[in-house]
RNA sequence: GGGCCUGUAGCUCAGAUGGUUAGAGCGCUGUGCUGAUAACGCAGAGGCCAGUGGUUCGAGUCCACUCAGGCCCA
């Protein structure tokens, strides 16, 4: 026996029940062990940082993961499903800072180094339980407690071996680069914090005199948007080909004023001022032309302010003429290199001017814009000011605008390693395939060094130490190392600072004292390290590492690309020269209802809970597989995961339940080995259900997420509204023979398949059914859904054939239906014939294979094709574009018309019997070929038709008064099942069945005196008067002119 | 400014290699059914397939440009 099923389902109760049920087996750990020896498939989870709450983005990701590893131990892989934390980083120092009301990092350095790491230590875990929770509900299968951990001593140590080896191949070196600086945080900032911090800022725009040194009464017009870096100038930069002109105007001093700029520009900058353009010329012309310094505040000790050449010059905007300060621009620095500018550094760390500056000294740089403006209109070398409104980068975290400035700092150099990145992007598989050339290829093609450097406290210490005489430089790859050269034992010091900091090395070169350099790691370089470091590798689990690398799978949001997919990607490159990941699939971000970013401002933000609770993880997670494909970005609601609920999960346990129901009435026993006797019904949903798993199981393999769910939910669809619906009544039946046998069977087969299909998709669901239908009937059986062996498909139960032969079945009788609506005439009325015509000779060989589905499910006498009886028909013909057209391509319309131009019934004869037909064009004959064109029938008139496209149902609606009585009889067992039902009797119970009826009716029951029997499960049908036993069941019923007055008594 | 993606019914999505009449589910309206009933059947309303121009006998599909949105980069 099964456990008797409730057909309502409280989806989140089952769920708990399921949850308490894996812990108390430890199936996740035993999944894991029982495929121990099979071939590894290897998963690498993208680490999350604990410091804030999971919402139900993480969800996607964390669903998306753990469908390939619960499939991949199916098919007999072991799969070690490491969890992972990153808790390095800014955000988590921001964290703590907020905390601390600090403001500067000169708080933190009063306030201890050692104790701000300490609290950023907790704060990177202050959600754990949160996560933990969260995982655990989804079903998300990751082992938390041997979770690898980024601050860890032994993390740490993996990364530093890293470091090492990239510093023996010289891939680490030290550079003054411009960077974007975050003067706050008092960090540079890598590309990937950068992009996130892009907003509109509006800016001063001014429009800036430089008078010439040896043409008086002449000036270059320079435009720029940061007066702050004006100080700092020292060239101009213009474009060797572009046209410059030399204008004459009058100034504001009633007087007259040469103006050199852009010819291009001209009207952009002038409007409708009249000016006179005295010269025209090429920019080279203006190479080495002196100027006036604007400010002449730092010495220089080269020569400086003159105009340079440079082709990133151009003439969208501004006056085509740039002011260069090269230590606050990449291109300017560029430009400082080629002609061996003065770089003056007129700015310090924390983001004010320095003290030469004297005006401003002190100031933060964007505050002084105003008065440096102020200070060029008072000295007339303003030309104009505005504001200029653009997209400017901010510091991600703090929101303060970021300087681009010149600081030294460490980098890889991943772009002289960009070949390899290309060819080992080139073995990876990316969901969606686009990613590969396009977002991550183009990042790759465009590849520049990774800024290693970071000016701050919690994350892990680049280990490098340098001399503080000779400057001699070492990088340690390990604690060992470290301790050699210190001379002591260091296996216990924390590899975090302050410490690390503390240790002195003496210099192998002139034995000078060694200090570590002050910079930290970019903490990607923690999280894409993690192949190496999560197992200590190479100073432990060397074999393990060897063996969990490369990955199989990964799978995050695509804004992932420049980050863990790169630091993987660039790390694995470099340091093994090999690809990281296999398969990758690439997110789209989850947005609100509105189509927009889900924001608790606006309150759109769903929270995963809610949705836990209400629906239950299994529709959250089928909803993320089936909405759409997983590069999209998708909308999400509560509703949404409701209406999978209503449409799939209790579409499929309605099926469960009332097999489960009837089973146990029937006593029915999966074990009974017999040879089935298949109905063709069966045989379809059979050839159905094991496409289905060839078709998913394929899907899988390719990572193709909505390819292994979609179908599924289509198949549960029409094994519930075809297959259920036409086998009802062999499972209520009487008897128990072979066709009931079959019918049990081949529901059984598919509701126990389905469970192994969506286990891996909706694990929850897919074991409360195994534990029933398997667990339940076969003690020895695998204890849960999750350990058992991913179904196989026989290719020889698959029929193509069937499965469209069944398919326009469905149409036909769809069209059947619509015919007995026209004719309002109710299917429990059955009629004497319906006619089909299908639109080729091979598809109306259905109508007679299948004869008895139709006559059964549109309660009809005889079924069988139009035309057959010589009745009047109509034909209409329509040649078929796709056959015809792709044949004979710009003929196709005049064969088209002079198909048409036949005679119809003709043309129609000769196709239906599978002939051909010729056609003349152009003096050319055409021969047409039957399944070139569809054969569209028209009935006569008599006859109720429905008809859509080429098919055609005609319904023969003359009642005689043997059909007439038959309706009346099967009109009275639903009077009698309705009444069962209202007095709530068990499905099984059997009854005594009293009536007193009107004289047609009662006529009628006599004559289906059996069938009504039957039907009822009367085991006695009695006319007369109502016996006293039946009193308390008993009511009257008025119908098609009929009365009738029940009685029903419960048989013991 | 550049790159990648998306745009099809009120909503969520399908629409191989181009094929003339663009589909499904949900929702809505009407109607039928009632031992699958938190259902089901049938019918209906609802689409300038984002726009413009091209290629073609034929374009939702291919090409170019434009617009809107998302993400990434400057």
């Amino acid at each position: 026996m099964f456990e008797a099923v409730n057909s309502k389902l409280d989806v989140s109760q089952m769920e708990l029940a399921i949850l308490k049920f894996w812990k108390e087996h430890e199936i996740f750990k035993r999944t894991s062990k029982l495929r121990e020896g099979g071939p590894e498939y290897v998963f690498f989870e993208g680490p999350p940082t604990a410091n804030g709450k999971p919402g139900v983005h993480h969800g996607l990701a964390r669903a998306f993961k753990d469908l390939f590893p619960r499939y991949r131990v199916m098919r007999g892989e072991h799969v070690i499903r490491r969890g992972g934390w990153d808790t390095h980083g800014l955000p988590v120092e921001i964290e703590v800072e907020k905390k601390l009301g600090f403001t500067s990092k000169q708080q933190i350095e009063e306030y201890g180094i050692d104790r701000f790491n300490e609290l950023c230590r907790q704060s990177a875990f202050e959600y754990i339980q949160d996560w933990e929770r969260f995982t655990d509900r989804l079903g998300f299968w990751v082992d938390l407690d041997d979770a690898y951990i980024t601050y860890t001593n032994e993390y740490i140590e993996s990364v530093w071996h890293i470091l090492k080896s990239f510093w023996d191949q010289d891939m680490l070196y030290q550079g003054y680069k411009v960077v974007p600086y975050c003067p706050r945080c008092g960090t540079p900032l890598s590309d990937h914090e950068v992009s996130q911090g892009y907003a509109d800022a509006e800016d001063p725009s001014i429009f800036v005199r430089f008078p010439l040194v040896d043409e008086p009464g002449t000036s270059l017009l320079v435009w720029t948007t940061t007066p702050w870096t004006l100080p700092g100038n020292v060239a101009v930069a213009a474009h060797p080909d572009e046209e410059y002109v030399k204008v004459e105007r009058h100034s504001e001093d009633n007087g007259t004023e040469i103006l050199i700029l852009g010819k291009a520009l001209l009207e952009k900058v002038f409007g409708d001022e009249e000016v006179k353009v005295l010269e025209t010329f090429k920019g080279r012309k203006l190479k080495g032309l002196r100027y006036q310094p604007l400010f002449t505040f730092l010495p220089v000790e080269k020569p400086a302010y003159y105009i340079v050449l440079q082709n990133y010059v151009t003439m969208d905007d501004g006056t085509g003429l740039v002011h260069t300060a090269p230590a606050f621009g990449g291109e300017d620095m560029n430009a400082a290199l080629e002609y061996d500018l003065p770089v003056l550094m007129t700015v310090k760390d924390d983001g004010t001017f320095i003290q030469e500056i004297r005006p401003w000294s002190g100031k933060f740089v964007k505050e002084a814009d105003p008065e440096i403006i102020q200070d060029l209109q008072n000295r007339g070398l303003m030309f104009r000011v505005g504001t200029y409104v653009h997209t400017y980068p901010f510091c991600w975290r703090c929101d303060t605008p970021l300087l681009y400035y010149a600081r030294g700092t460490w980098f890889i150099r991943t772009s002289q390693y960009k070949d390899r990145l290309l060819t080992h992007n080139q073995e990876v598989n990316w969901v969606p395939e686009h990613i590969k050339e396009g977002r991550f290829g183009n990042w790759l093609e465009n590849n520049i060094d990774w800024s290693l450097g970071r000016e701050r406290y919690w994350g892990t210490p680049l280990p490098v130490w340098e001399c503080q005489d000779c400057h001699h430089q070492e990088c340690i790859g390990s604690v060992a190392e470290l301790s050699a050269m210190a001379g002591r034992d260091l296996s216990e010091l924390d590899l975090h600072r302050p410490y690390v900091d503390e240790i002195r090395l003496e210099c192998p070169e002139c034995g000078s004292k060694m200090v570590r350099v002050p910079e930290l790691i970019d903490v990607w370089f923690d999280s894409g390290a993690m192949p190496y470091a999560q197992w200590h590798a190479p100073f432990e689990n060397q074999d393990l590492f060897e063996r969990q690398f490369p990955a199989d799978f990964i799978c995050e949001a695509v804004d992932q690309t420049r980050g863990w997919f790169y630091s993987l990607h660039a790390i694995a490159s470099l340091h093994m020269d090999s690809v990281c990941f296999k398969n990758v699939i690439c997110l789209g971000h989850i947005l609100a209802e509105d189509g927009l970013k889900m924001s608790k401002s606006r309150g759109t933000a769903v929270e995963p809970w809610d949705v836990f609770d209400k629906h239950g993880a299994d529709a959250f997670r089928w909803y993320l597989y089936t909405a759409s494909p997983p590069g999209n970005a998708r909308k999400f609601s509560t509703q949404l995961v409701e209406d999978v609920v209503k449409n799939f999960t209790l579409t499929l346990w309605n099926v469960y339940s009332f097999f489960v129901t009837y089973a146990n009435l029937d006593g029915w026993q999966p074990t009974q080995k017999k040879e089935i006797k298949y109905n063709a019904l069966d045989k379809w949903l059979r050839s159905s259900l094991h496409a289905l798993v060839r078709d998913v199981t394929a899907a899988m393999d390719s990572y193709d997420v909505p390819g292994c769910t979609r179908p599924v939910e289509e198949f549960v669809n029409t094994l519930s509204k075809w297959y259920l619906r036409r086998s009802r009544r062999r499972f209520w039946k009487g008897d128990s023979d072979e066709d009931k046998q079959a019918a049990y069977a081949t529901l059984y087969e598919a509701l126990v398949t389905l469970s192994k299909l969506l286990a891996p998709t909706m694990p929850f669901l897919a074991e409360e059914l195994y534990q029933n239908l398997v667990r339940k009937a076969d003690q020895d059986a695998s204890e849960s859904v999750h350990m058992v062996n991913w179904p196989a498909f026989d290719p020889a139960v698959i029929d193509e054939q069937l499965n469209q032969e069944m398919a326009l079945v469905l149409r036909l009788v769809s069209l059947g239906h619509a015919a007995r609506n026209k004719a309002e005439i109710k299917v429990r009325q059955p009629l004497s014939q319906i006619a089909f015509s299908a639109g080729s000779a091979q598809e109306s060989r259905v109508i007679e294979t299948y004869a008895e589905v139709f006559a059964e499910e549109l309660n009809v006498k005889r079924v069988r094709a139009l035309g057959e009886a010589g009745e009047a028909v109509e034909y209409r013909i329509n040649p078929l574009p796709r056959q015809l057209g792709s044949k004979y391509q710009s003929v196709f319309p005049a064969i088209r018309k002079a198909m048409l131009a036949l005679e119809p019934g003709e043309v129609a004869a000769r196709l239906l019997n599978e002939q051909s037909v010729e056609v003349t064009v152009d003096g050319t004959t055409y021969s047409i070929l039957p399944d070139e064109v569809e054969v569209q029938a028209e009935a006569r008139a008599g006859l109720t038709v429905a008809q859509e496209g080429a098919y055609l149902a005609a319904l023969s609606t003359e009642l005689t008064s043997e059909l007439e009585m038959e309706g009346l009889a099967r009109e009275f067992v639903r009077r009698v099942q309705d009444f069962r039902k209202q007095l709530d009797l068990d499905i099984s119970d059997r009854i005594r069945l009293y009536y007193s009826a009107s004289e047609r009716l009662a006529e009628a029951v006599g004559m289906h005196r059996e069938y009504i029997m039957g039907e009822t499960l009367s085991v006695e049908m009695k006319a007369g008067e109502i016996p006293a036993e039946a009193r308390t069941h008993e009511d009257s019923f008025d119908f098609d002119d009929e009365q009738v007055r029940l009685g029903i008594a419960v048989a013991k």
